[in-house]
DNA sequence: GTTGCATTCTAAACCGTTTTAGTAAGATCA
DNA sequence: TGATCTTACTAAAACGGTTTAGAATGCAAC
């Protein structure tokens, strides 16, 4: 009791309390942390599971779930899904039976049952960067739609018409399909039709491959694109990889532009404009949620617990003259 | 006994080992890892240190330990130190509080007696990416003395001849020391005489601001470089984009190579130079040899614990014609 | 008929905390 | 003076596993 600063809760004189902590000190007593978990059924774990802990995006985004984690107290357990469904039922299994005391999910949405259970058995979890549509729970995401409509409509402003899109599959992802819907409102808005002809997907197993096969397609007759918008980072490293071997000049033959900024995009000739996601306060936001509904279950209000974060454009010179 | 295989071990009859798993899986029973861990001492957890896990050369080996430890059923926990003694220190300290089986660390260096603790009191560790000179203990690294030989060779056989230093401090870490010892051998061996006025140190915290200031003396007369040799990938980025702020051509004012490679060096005009290291192969035995460790204590020969694993030149266009 | 020995199962101890229940001593009160 | 209440501490139960010691049974040997 005194070691947890409940001596006085608990009516142990100052004295005693005096005693114990020397007492400890003097036996340089650490308190084990199993044994306190076993008890408490609390383990000051949190878990992250996110499509690749290597990729830039989740890499900066472990960071401050870690931070933030910490100031709070938790550690974090992590895993990467690699976009499997399998994996990731598997790794919210495995975290459970760990005894982590919540998860913050990047899902693959592809096994939703999976959620759903965990929130049927009120079991604490936020969703980051992507949610189930319509579902009552706990998420923290980038406004995609809004940072997309944004950065097509600056492409539409620089004079870009035939504007081609790059998605990845699995497609049904938020994160994506809120992209693809302001791009698609954007042309809309802008008196420019939507062609489905100009749209590409591309699979995240096999991501070099397949932009080799279909960007060509893209650029040259009789579609033209003059512009692109490429819906991730990883897809955005392979397209300019394939633009650059085809010889297309960027703005000149085709801008483009990405949603999410990594470093590169600052080097690259020209740079890249792209949309810049508030990462770090995702990983703050979603850990914050997460505890406060750990160490507070009933009081937690799900209505405050949906955050979309708003992204910046980052103007460069991918679209030409940046009106 | 019997959930655990080891029923025959100890005598249970086959038809009740068939009833304890019938019944087990009629009560969808799961073991409670925290009663397991206490009782056994063991967590089945491994601790990661690294200096920031959102650079792109940790969160690689972050993921290839992951890998690697749930391959052999173990969960990891990790940690940024951000170069930071004190960070490390209480680093280690909550991860062995918390139960970790191990820890890989990838050291500052700047407190050893740390790590010595950790010897003395025969914790399982791993030392990645840097080791402590002399001392006994395990660890894994890059071959960065041979790497830096190579490629400040690399150089030199294509004919530039003054080649200044871009080092960071601390300085003091084995990773950078070999670095430095390769790129003064390799002038040496070639005839070169090293001259420490081409040699810019630059600090971690403050990389941007210190290289604007430095990087300029180091082009201009009367140092008039005409190769640089980048000590890492942080290093080069903004190498990158002083150079350019500079007008400075690549590689015909200056060539550049960097140890460490990083996707930007394919994509940047033009594309650069640079020492890959085996990450995945990093993360992959630290983990083999930690979990060795910890499972045979006895068994366990330190000298099949130390490793300086091979790195590949990637030869590109940033030092001319690459005879 | 007792001893010795497998074979197989049962009971209890243990890991190190937190929490609950219990107790001893002194103070309060009728 | 005995009942009741505080105050401050002590003892034991609980968490859920693993491991050790103990016990019941059947069979062979002497």
């Amino acid at each position: 009791m005194v070691l947890n600063g409940k001596g006085n809760d608990n009516g142990i004189n100052e004295d005693t309390q005096k005693r114990v902590w020397a007492k400890a000190k003097e036996l340089n007593y650490k308190p084990n942390m199993m044994a306190r978990s076993l008890r408490m059924g609390r383990s000051h774990t949190l878990g992250l599971i996110v499509a690749d802990i290597s990729n830039a995006f989740y890499a900066r985004m472990c960071r401050s779930v870690e931070d933030a984690a910490s100031k709070r107290g938790y550690y974090v357990l992590f895993g990467s899904s690699d976009e499997k469904a399998d994996k990731e039922r598997t790794l919210i299994q495995m975290l459970r039976d760990r005894g982590v005391d919540g998860l913050i999910i990047s899902t693959t949405l592809a096994n939703n049952e999976d959620i759903e259970e965990l929130k049927k058995e009120n079991f604490p979890f936020v969703l980051v960067d992507r949610f189930i549509p319509g579902a009552e729970m706990p998420f923290v995401t980038a406004d995609n739609y809004a940072g997309s409509v944004e950065v097509v409509e600056h492409m539409i402003k620089n004079g870009v018409d035939r504007i081609g899109q790059l998605t990845i599959s699995p497609s049904h992802l938020t994160s994506i399909t809120e992209r693809t819907r302001g791009y698609q409102d954007a042309l809309k808005k802008n008196g420019i039709g939507f062609d489905q002809a100009l749209v590409r997907e591309i699979s995240y197993d096999n991501i070099a491959a397949d932009m080799a096969r279909v960007l060509p397609d893209l650029v040259h007759p009789p579609h033209n694109i003059r512009g692109l918008f490429v819906v991730n980072n990883n897809l955005a490293m392979a397209a300019l990889e394939v633009l650059n071997s085809l010889g297309k000049r960027i703005p000149e033959d085709v801008a483009v532009v990405c949603f999410d900024d990594v470093d590169l995009f600052r080097f690259v000739t020209p740079p890249i404009t792209a949309v810049s996601q508030p990462v770090a306060g995702m990983g703050r936001e979603s850990v914050e949620i997460l505890i406060d509904m750990i160490e507070q279950k009933d009081k937690f209000q799900l209505s405050s617990g949906q955050r979309f974060l708003p992204t910046t454009l980052i103007v460069r010179e991918s679209c030409g003259n940046n009106v």
